[in-house]
DNA sequence: GGCGAACTTTACGTTAACGTAAACGTTAGC
DNA sequence: GCTAACGTTTACGTTAACGTAAAGTTCGCC
């Protein structure tokens, strides 16, 4: 079969070239304890799940968290809820990263509006200009 | 006059107490090109518009963005479009900032989704298994 | 006029997140 | 059997964003 849609496994470079990072950053998640790859004797072999593992972390780096709160909240995604009170403070601990999401939507949604205001202000500020000189051609 | 509104001079210590950092930060940001405060003697003085210039650092910061990047983007704000090329480049950065903070609203979005199952998830758990022990206790 | 509080400059220290280079192992292909 | 591609560990270097400490100034107050 040549159509494999995911993939099963990978290799660093591959994922490096996925990913648009370096192997040197790799394998340095891996040092923070954020990636846990197979090995193939010395070899580090990726699974599906070191996969996903890494598109968190760079959609992570893309709102501007930090490795060791990136691996907090991926770490969330396999959590075993076996006591009560661990599932409590689980369940506080996925508020608390909803709330500051939440905040910094309304932060981006602000920032959005400001540029915006100042978008259209220029944008019109052009269209006269740009009919001023059609006017003057005429 | 008792009640002002918009307080309009600041010390430096002032302004730290408000924004719950450090002077040395402060201080920091102006040697990077984001705050120019007038000065009383040697002594900094801050007005409205550093006031308003620290709240959009702070806001940046919350964004993820570095510091460079911030001063672009308050920058932004007191532009003068005196040329018409000078505008058109004005407006493309404008553009180019707010699709970014669009996409950075949707790694948001899915990360706000994929938390809220695993909550609801957890939540449905937690319920069960109380609902368990109080009947347990019945 | 001495003292404390708030401010200043200068300079070295620190942490996170990699970059970069050296020196070495292994495997497919000619 | 050699080399090119790909991988490994180890270790020192670098940048951003401040922290921290030293040494001095200025000002209001008792």
């Amino acid at each position: 079969m040549a159509l494999d849609q995911t993939q099963s496994t990978f290799g660093i470079a591959e994922l490096a070239r996925e990913f648009g990072i370096t192997t040197r950053a790799i394998r340095f998640y891996e040092d923070k304890g954020l990636l846990n790859p197979a090995r193939d004797g010395q070899r580090r072999v990726y699974g599906p799940r070191d996969h996903v593992r890494l598109r968190l972390i760079m959609r992570g780096k893309r709102l501007g968290f930090s490795l060791d709160e990136i691996r907090e909240m991926i770490d969330l995604y396999d959590v075993d809820p076996s006591e009560v009170s661990q599932l409590k403070l689980f369940i506080d601990k996925l508020q608390l990263r909803r709330e500051q999401l939440r905040s910094q939507q309304e932060d981006i949604a602000e920032t959005l509006a400001e540029l915006g205001r100042l978008e259209s202000q220029s944008q019109d500020l052009l269209n006269e200009r740009e009919a001023r000189r059609t006017k003057a051609a005429v």
